[in-house]
DNA sequence: ATAGTTTGTGTAAAGGTTTACATCATTGCA
DNA sequence: TGCAATGATGTAAACCTTTACACAAACTAT
């Protein structure tokens, strides 16, 4: 039954009496085959437990089963529910996935481009804007790929992100419903889509309340919560002062309330803060983050769906799919105070 | 150049000038050639950018050049540096990793087993105290694996975790130090060594100050945010009251600091609170959580080399590895206050 | 000079699978 | 009945490596 070395198809062939060729149709292509030899095979299948050998499989099929995943950080909180929803249906597919981190190394995605090259990875998900293989992305042949949350720098590389312009765009309608008239913005200057695309959710927005941007209350960071941080500082030196801080993501939305509370300032009494993102640790600031909801499990399995589609048709029936994000109420938005309004 | 089909061992030997199987020895067993063929062969390798067709050397060698790495839920704070650790230490010996999570779900586990069948994974790292592969788990043939936290209810498998009880032991002492007395310890009843080890070491403590357990300020929770919350509302209900709260893990402090500030405490005014983990979102909290730092990092990269040892010499040097967590002091302790002291 | 050893390289088999092609039996149709 | 078409199965090559074994040349020690 269990024997010390794998069972081979040849082992399956003697047992059920025919070819190794039949048991191989008998898997692969099972209406080619005469019922009753089927049944001979799958018998003979369950009696040795019979796995095909992968290595093998690929090898003469000139490509693996795997997908390799490239993220820039594994650790992003983003990460782990869009990995969830990517593998799972990679999985339901007979693919396995495979992760890798460049940590915006050009020598770490090298490694993956000589990984790709010997074959090992059937498809391409990348997590990020631009290929991370250095001065070689140019000439690098890559397999069939898919973005998540942005385009591929490069080109002609199909993605699955969310509508950052209609999610920005629930938080600044919350925030104008709310009352609120003189909204900040702290932005993220780095050149990635999805923040311009929010902060251009921001502009219409306010244009669509009839009150238009203020850019003495718009501040550029870089998405991190020590940019939220001095974003704050910075604006109580500016002439001006808002009423509530609409942020670029959750981590920046932090950044502003460590900032606003070491003023003293009390949220949302004095200043209403929304983000973006929905970060699981947005549940459990004091006060919790309204913010809006990317739906990540769902991300990670259109961004597989396209992948397999890709793989298998060879052209991707679309180019670019955007999902619906959610907008969260919880307790960092209320009505302005009046002292400030 | 770069051909649309990758260069093979074949075009090497052929520019170069030699057979295949002298570019395969140059490749892995450079001391065996001569230094001009060495060189011949190299040249050769650079002019078409070969790279080792990887299905092909697994087949032959009966093995991948993969670690699986099965962990019950990738989302868990605790895993994501971890696999840092764990990838950084595979791929600079030469091995890629492979995740899959389970959810505690033994169809999924079962998935795994046969891909380990099917010889596409060298190695196995499991981030759970139990072979995740349901009724088959007692005749599985497993490659070399490693346990991650806990050693695997199994046998046989060797493991790299935390010191728990000299953890615990940090948390406890600081607190008595600080001067409380009455400490009540919040744990979990899951059978999981790492906790009854963190107990062991909060009982050690109050031991070595002559204070003693008392079980009255005692609870065994679930290791959630929840059962931190619950364990508060039943202490207070109880007739004794303590001045700190020592948490199995953060997540349990979490939720014994929402309970306190529930009912309208001051942390660390009124009560005193330790975690254990130093998972991402404990310095955030307010005030930020004192807390045991898992050493993360190094605990990947441990259990990876301990894995890669196992693979080269077939046994394990260690069967153990314990490393040392330290004491993260932020802002959730201080002296008791007088009032209940 | 000879026998034995070392060094460097080549030949060919093996690893497990898929699939084009060949073969044979069966069926359908004139 | 004879012939073509169809259906089911088998044979063998190919995918790309690694490595045991064989062989030749160049040393070493007598």
């Amino acid at each position: 039954m269990s024997n010390s070395t794998p069972a081979t198809i040849e082992d399956v062939a003697r047992i059920a009496n025919v070819s190794i060729a039949t048991v191989s149709r008998a898997i692969h292509m099972p209406e080619k085959v005469a019922n009753s030899t089927r049944l001979k095979v799958n018998q003979a299948i369950a009696v040795t437990g019979y796995t095909t050998n992968a290595m093998a499989r690929s090898l003469r099929l000139g490509r693996s089963n795997m997908i390799l995943v490239v993220a820039p950080d594994i650790g992003d909180p983003n990460f782990s529910n869009i990995l969830i929803g990517l593998e799972n249906e990679a999985r339901s597919h007979g693919y396995g996935i495979l992760i890798g981190h460049t940590q915006n190394d050009a020598q770490r995605g090298l490694e993956y481009l000589k990984f790709l090259n010997s074959n090992q990875a059937a498809g391409l998900i990348l997590f990020t804007g631009i290929l991370p293989f250095g001065h070689q992305t140019m000439t690098a042949r890559l397999p069939p790929s898919v973005g998540v949350f942005e385009p591929v720098f490069n080109g002609g590389i199909p993605y699955v992100g969310v509508d950052d312009i209609a999610g920005a765009r629930k938080a600044i309608d919350l925030l104008i419903a709310e009352g609120h008239r003189k909204i900040a913005f702290i932005g993220d200057s780095r050149t990635r889509l999805a923040y311009s695309r929010r902060r251009m959710g921001y502009d219409a927005g306010l244009d669509a309340a009839g009150i238009g941007t203020d850019l003495r209350i718009v501040f550029e960071g870089d998405g991190t919560i020590e940019s939220g941080r001095l974003a704050v500082e910075q604006l109580f030196m500016r002439d001006t002062l808002p009423t509530a801080f609409m942020c670029v993501n959750d981590q920046t939305a932090i950044g502003v309330m460590i900032g606003l509370k070491a003023r003293g300032y009390d949220i949302p009494g004095d200043f209403s803060v929304t983000g973006f993102d929905d970060v699981p640790q947005a549940v459990f600031m004091s006060p919790s983050l309204t913010t809006i909801r990317q739906p990540r499990t769902a991300i990670g399995k259109h961004a597989m769906a396209l992948l397999l589609e890709l793989l298998s048709d060879g052209q991707p029936a679309e180019t670019e799919i955007l999902l619906r994000p959610d907008l969260v109420v919880r307790n960092s938005v209320s009505t302005p105070s009046r002292a400030r309004r």
